[in-house]
Formats: structure tokens, sequence, C-alpha cells
DNA sequence: CTTTGGGCCTGGACGC
DNA sequence: TGCGTCCAGGCCCAAA
């Protein structure tokens, strides 16, 4: 369920345990997720000193000693398990994909069902190259992404605000689940065509977006460390929607019916009454 | 150029 | 208990 605040959470929790450490073996047990992890990844990584962990979009970047760092990206069913204390790994389950174990004893392991996630790796320039200035848009919660810069995004565009908050190359990190929840927070139609937002309307839906999206970052903090404690997944918390997977049910603010639509082979959930 | 739809994978929920 | 169908939080790519 990896959007933004997830993979920020992933990040931040990866970058704790990790960072300044050196990595002393490194395991891939399945190379076949959604780009192939490349064959020489464990000799690439093999001894490598962690210097800095850091979320682009829905990227973690993994900066190293060695000629080459680490990309991952959890796409739909990935998780980050990482050891509460340094202790001996348990029994590897069945997606577990990748372990790392590091010199003072912290393991760390990449599990993904679906294996729509990937590993890489990636030089420094390819970091800028490919990811900082890629096809990648706006950080959400950078002073970048405002009012004006929005509405110059969609201005000219047909398509659904909805779909067009989710395109990677105007906003990048908004997925389904957060795109329902700032449209209902904004009481902006997830219908509404992007050349009909009005400027007002981009700020309301822009201060929306930063705002629901720090609120699942700050729940994810809090609840992190409890869930944490237990079975030493990162980033998989509980938030509480306000529409998304709400279908049927009421809404809170004025009691009508929660919808269930498709827009672009996506479910969309939204209150028809509040959001006009 | 924009927009739509299919595909990648596995697993869980549901109806019969 | 089993079997089929639908659906899922991301992203890329081909086709219209």
């Amino acid at each position: 369920m990896p959007e933004l605040p997830e993979v920020e959470t992933v990040t931040q929790g990866m970058a704790n345990k990790l960072v300044n450490k050196r990595i002393q073996s490194i395991k891939v047990r399945r190379y076949d997720l959604r780009w192939p992890i490349p064959k020489n990844f464990e000799q690439a990584m093999q001894g490598a000193l962690i210097k800095n962990i850091k979320r682009r979009a829905k990227y973690i970047l993994i900066e190293t000693d060695k000629e080459y760092g680490m990309l991952w990206h959890l796409g739909m069913s990935g998780r980050v398990k990482i050891s509460e204390h340094p202790s001996k790994p348990p029994a590897y389950e069945k997606h577990d994909h990748v372990q790392l174990i590091l010199q003072d004893g912290t393991w760390i392991r990449y599990f993904d069902p679906r294996r729509f996630g990937t590993i890489q790796l990636v030089k420094d320039h390819d970091f800028v190259k490919n990811i900082l200035l890629g096809h990648l848009g706006y950080e959400p919660l950078s002073p970048d992404f405002n009012a004006q810069n929005l509405l110059k995004g969609i201005k000219n565009r047909k398509s659904p605000i909805k779909n067009l908050i989710m395109d990677q190359r105007l906003v990048v990190g908004v997925g389904n689940i957060y795109a329902c929840e700032a449209l209902y927070d904004a009481g902006i139609d997830p219908n509404c065509p992007g050349c009909e937002i009005t400027k007002d309307r981009a700020d309301i839906l822009c201060k929306s977006i930063k705002k629901v999206l720090k609120n699942a970052i700050r729940a994810g903090g809090s609840t992190l460390k409890d869930y944490r404690k237990s079975d030493g997944n990162l980033g998989y918390f509980q938030y509480q929607f306000n529409v998304y997977d709400q279908a049927d049910k009421d809404c809170k603010k004025c009691s009508v019916k929660i919808l269930r639509i498709m827009q672009a082979g996506r479910s969309t959930f939204y209150c028809p009454k509040c959001q006009k």
C-alpha cells in the first residue's frame, strides 16, 4: 500500500537503523521483480558503507561509499522488514526476496508478494539523470508545489482532476488513496476536468494534498513504533480514511452515501454532495 | 501531443 | 472444501 507517506515512513525507519553501518552479507533469493535485480547486485553491495538514505517520489535512494548505491521501489505490495535490535534473522518467509545483514547484526529484508517493486543499482549520475531530473514532477510537500504551478499543469487538460494529481509528471507521491482523500478534503468533484479548476480551488487542493499527506506521515510515525515492536514491519499503519474504501457508508460531513466510481481503471471514492 | 486500456504478479474476499 | 470471479495502494507501454 505504499504511497508517499508510507514510503517516507519506511525511509525514515531505514535511515535510523542503517546509516553509517556497513553491509556484511547480502542474499538475493529472487531476482525477477518488476525490473530484475542486476546479476552483480550482491557483489556490488558487499561490504558497502551506507552513507545516506533519502526519498524521492516513491523511490528510496540508498547512498553508499561504493561505485553504486541502491534504489528501492515498493510497488503495490512491497514491505521492508527490519530488526528491532541487532539479532539473528528468523527463518525466511515466502516472498522475502532480498536480505541484508549489517556488521552490527541488524538485518533488513525486502518482502513483496506481487513483485511489482524493484531494487536497482544506481550511480550518483543516475540518481540525478533518471530520478531527480527525470520525468518526475514536484514533491508535494515542497514550496514549489503551489497553486500557481498546479494550475499551470492542469489548465489545458481535459482529464479528470483526480487522474491529473496522480500523474507523476505533475506531482509525485499521490496515489489512489490520498488522491481521493485530498479531493474530499478540498470539496472538489474528482470528475472535474483539470481545465475547469479555478485558481482559488487549485490553491485549496494544493493545501489539502499537503495536509492529507502530512497527517498520514504523522500517523505513520506514531503507530510505527508500536507496530515495529510486534513484527518488525515498517510503514504499514492504520489511517482513518474519510472516503477511500468507504463506499455506501455515510459521509462524515453530510451523511450522504459515499460513491465508488471507476476513473482510468482505478476506483474513486467521493461524496457527491460535498464534492462539486 | 493527450488519453485510454491492458499488463505485470499474487492473494484475499466473495458468491455459488 | 473447492472453484471461479473480481479486486487491490504503482507504473510502464502500446494504441487510438
